[in-house]
DNA sequence: TCCGTTTTGTTGAAATTTCAACATACTCTG
DNA sequence: CAGAGTATGTTGAAATTTCAACAAAACGGA
């Protein structure tokens, strides 16, 4: 586990706590860790959740496809994020999304439960860990909002618009990668892709952005 | 305070507190409660999130308005609910959401900070009073999760059906009333009022709901 | 480098949404 | 209970999206 050391570290999960004690605390927590190859799912639709998952290498994709077999982007989580947060921490019993490996990916397993209630040995920094955890749970409801601010606009031509603001700012630059190809970008903003193709054409034609495959750049 | 304490034992704040344990907590927390007018605006877009907001009586909503003017319902709690929980414990400097008073209503204000940071005196409760908030955040979590699934349908059609089968199941059954009109069914649904209307014309046309104003029923 | 596969772009027709304008129904208040 | 104001329903035209089918470009392995 120590090779993640530097992934866990950043991790928010382990915000604030010393190298020594996540090493400690990995213990208690009876981590289990799992390799899964490229398109892989971790987690799927309807499987109850039992653990927190962190991408301890390589991303993954929150998807869910519906009754018509639209397929839904949620989100794109890379190394040191957190999955299935919400879902571990209430106990569901059927998980609304899968969670899929975009590339062969090292995924780190925790019981929500040896998080939530303290140990025996009474670790110094589980409070943080507790703390942390609400932390990133708060984040993940913003995370969503942000999802609904970009989904909840009219147009496609809106919608991607929003959707690449929010990456500049997130980015604090004009040009950047996003974590999608153009079929994903379509599922992520809940449009159709030819469309998508179309609309990203019109605005490259009225001088507003520049793009090559996943690289944009807002002008 | 007391007043409302058979309020505050349903909000997912106290679950599981003694109503003794309630009342010696709210001293602790500092909370200050305040009196809205229908369609007051609690807390306005932009603004820094300091407190957790309570509804101890009537109800509010959570609304946006974004760049094009249109305006998006996030969601509406009633009495015993919490709002502004996760940007208050992410401390945010700008709010996403406002808060508007639906109908005379009465909020409970606590400072996130009371509740993340236990007290001197060391209540005996304060450990729970963080379990319990974390579940909510979670809950949360996957309240926005389901907004999204409604609204990354495709039709007004399919999106109203989600909904509305979404109510259904939180009622355990076919009949049910909504909170919203229609206007802001049409918000929360993020589609045109009058395609909306016309909408629900057809499926009741179509022999698959019954509805007269915010009564619904699934056929 | 070549070839098969995947990704991206393009197009036109059909379906759907939005928008504006108006008709009707309901509610509240004096 | 009358009248004003609000909420809901209806309609047609314009804008937009979806869908299907295909073309072009990029990629990856032999």
């Amino acid at each position: 586990m120590r090779k993640f050391l530097n992934v866990l570290k950043k991790c928010p999960l382990f915000f604030d706590v010393t190298d020594d004690n996540i090493i400690t605390m990995l213990g208690c927590l009876k981590t289990k860790t799992d390799i899964f190859d490229k398109k892989y799912t971790i987690l799927s639709e309807g499987s109850p959740a039992r653990y927190i998952g962190i991408v301890l290498s390589g991303s993954v994709q929150i998807t869910r496809t519906d009754y018509y077999g639209n397929r839904s982007i949620l989100g794109n989580l890379c190394e040191g994020e957190l999955f299935s947060e919400a879902f571990a921490c209430m106990q569901m019993t059927s998980m609304p999304v899968s969670v899929i490996a975009n590339e062969r990916s090292e995924i780190m397993f925790i019981d929500c439960n040896h998080i939530l209630h303290t140990c025996q040995k009474g670790c110094p920094h589980h409070q943080q860990l507790i703390y942390n955890l609400m932390k990133d749970l708060a984040l993940k409801t913003v995370m969503f909002q942000q999802k609904i601010e970009v989904i909840s606009q009219r147009t496609t031509r809106e919608k991607l618009l929003t959707y690449l603001t929010f990456c500049a700012k997130k980015n604090n630059q004009n040009s950047f990668k996003i974590p999608f190809n153009r079929q994903e970008l379509a599922d992520y903003l809940e449009v159709d892709r030819s469309g998508l193709s179309a609309e990203i054409s019109k605005l490259r034609k009225d001088g507003i952005l520049e793009c090559k495959r996943n690289y944009f750049k807002l002008l």
